[in-house]
DNA sequence: TATGAATGAGGTTTCATTCAT
DNA sequence: CATGAATGAAACCTCATTCAT
């Protein structure tokens, strides 16, 4: 009773706030060393320094823990990648290569959160929703930024921006989950290359060429 | 020892093969049903209409049985796919298309284990191994493809054709995953003929267009 | 992880502490009544009022509670039987008898549960372990005696007190297993009697027989 | 109910007689690598390579082929020790020794069964009665060499033949139950004559002594 | 006589979660 | 706020034994 209203209250102190914060840190790389399911409740609570109760006065359980690390991630993901994109003067393919290199490091930092995290959308409709909202997000500036183009007269207007946004997404986002989470071993340059290149040219970008 | 050699050897008889394979369907069944952690081998039993101890007699444990039977879809999409591709001397575009069409069928019809494939492949190695093998082979297959399209002058010759057929296998393959196993709903014409577009264009094919 | 650094600690409050002496003692009585094979970890737990999860918060298997049970029979036994061996101004016959009575009471009292460690000997190294490290004690506990009486020219000489220790020793161990294990019936004075002259006799004890 | 009156009416041909033979000669490999409980009865059955069920066409359970083993192994252990005690002019110490060797060398060669039921003595009855059985006619035999002494002047006539004869056969039986199962290292001839010597003493033995 | 497929009771163990202190 | 003892559902897997062929 007196638990379950402090989870929904949220920590009443700062020292509350505290231990929120270790717990949370705890369980991330309690995930990220384990996989959801090898994940202990307990293992997070020690690695916290806290007691098991402890783990239960700020989270409703081991799936509402997840749920809050993998949040942040992607918040943290979607900040990271929602700095002001570069003058649209550039060059076309200049400004792809920049937003895949972008996405790329980002990619790479959350890379084994991130695996959890689709690994979890088949089971839990809420990370899939998280995911899903994610992808939406994405792909909107993404068509934004392709639709943008064509008014420019910078890319082939006979494009669907939206479908066309969905499927490049998904290809370079794709590409570095095999790159990052299945551990592929790419050359780095090589491989923004061939995805820009083949991004620029699959909406008809017009302008200078990766040489 | 007695059980576990029976494991290792097969079916001696040809009545135990029928019921191997009973259980291999009913696990398929339960799987799609319940994904691979809420499945339990007590319910594929059941299904089966055989006893616990029968199951253990054809498989080591529910892990090895998800793992038959996420081999035999794979290898079932493999030999659908593997149908001789028709003529090269058509345009590029409709051998492209075709292609993309034809995956996109086998996909839809095991699209539920594919996601649960997608699922293990961070959990089990073993699975995880069975996913490249799958991957390395169909790559190889377009890369192949992409390669002959540019020795016929029918493609950008100075794209690495390795590299472009990963990323463009990735976008169609992850494409048809948002499609069947999240089930984001698109128009299949409109998606086919994106696809198809962005994948001629990337790679510079020369010829018709999707009008 | 957590249970079995609880296990590996020990219980950390006074109630826990409780709670183990409480499953022990259970595990004792359950065992006497089953036997070690048949004892099962729910009847255990069943016994001590507690959940069978609560068992596994103080021992990891049947085996190791068993293991506790014993060590603590064991070292009751020895406890019981370290008690200062009486004058040696006393004729070695009595001595003799003396010592041979304590451990009758002391094994009687315990018997089932040592006829238990008997049958485990053979499986479990542990237990084996255990076993010969109170041989070992007791038969050199035997061997000063006799060196002892030796000295004092109470005993031949020319005897090796400790083979003749361990003989001795575990002819009386053997005759209270037959008898209060085995539940063979025989006449207490009459069988102490005898135990004591032969034991006395063969080690060439002078002095006053047992009339 | 065919198989039932197999068992019960045991093999009908030569044939049944020799597969009989080779299980039970199997049983007895796999219960003396393996022990009682973790032998199986898989593993009876491939390595006399007969099937399953042919186990079960010679033996109800296997409970019963360990009885058929035990049985056999005390029959030949009775037998090799029935022979003739040497003429009784002998000193008493030379039969005593004589006989203790050749118990010696019995024990020996049969150790890990003599271990396996003595661990069974106390969960199935029938194995126990088996053991009391062979105990009781040792001692016979036991007691009527001693009183057979005391006859002859050669012996304390005030000892009672049938209790010492117990105890001491219990000496030496448990001395070597210590050697050969349990696997403790003694100096053969130092263990043997130290047995002869208490054993001789014990009785009062009059004549030469173990120089 | 021999085979091996099928059975199913049975026990062990884990771990997320609660709650009294 | 923090603790850690207690819970108990749940699932896995083995293996002695039967029986149809």
């Amino acid at each position: 009773m007196n638990q379950q209203r402090r989870r929904e209250e949220g920590p009443a102190t700062s020292r509350g706030e505290a231990t929120r914060a270790i717990i949370l840190k705890a369980a991330r790389r309690i995930f990220e060393r384990d996989g959801y399911f090898d994940a202990r409740v307990a293992d997070i609570a020690s690695k916290a320094g806290v007691s098991h109760g402890t783990f239960y006065s700020y989270f409703d359980c081991k799936e509402a823990a997840f749920k809050a690390v993998v949040t942040k991630v992607v918040e943290d993901l979607m900040t990271r990648l929602a700095v002001a994109d570069a003058p649209q003067l550039a060059e076309p393919i200049d400004t792809i290569r920049r937003a895949n290199k972008r996405y790329m490091d980002a990619y790479r930092d959350s890379a084994i959160m991130i695996g959890l995290l689709e690994q979890q959308v088949l089971v839990q409709p809420d990370i899939c929703e998280l995911r899903l909202a994610a992808v939406r997000t994405f792909n909107t500036r993404i068509a934004r930024g392709i639709a943008h183009m064509q008014a420019e007269g910078k890319a082939d207007p006979d494009l669907d921006p939206v479908l066309a946004a969905e499927a490049l997404g998904l290809m370079v986002d794709r590409t570095y989950y095999m790159w990052f989470v299945l551990d592929q071993k790419y050359d780095e340059e090589a491989m923004l290359d061939t995805l820009t290149t083949l991004w620029a040219r699959a909406i008809g970008a017009v302008g200078r060429d990766l040489a």
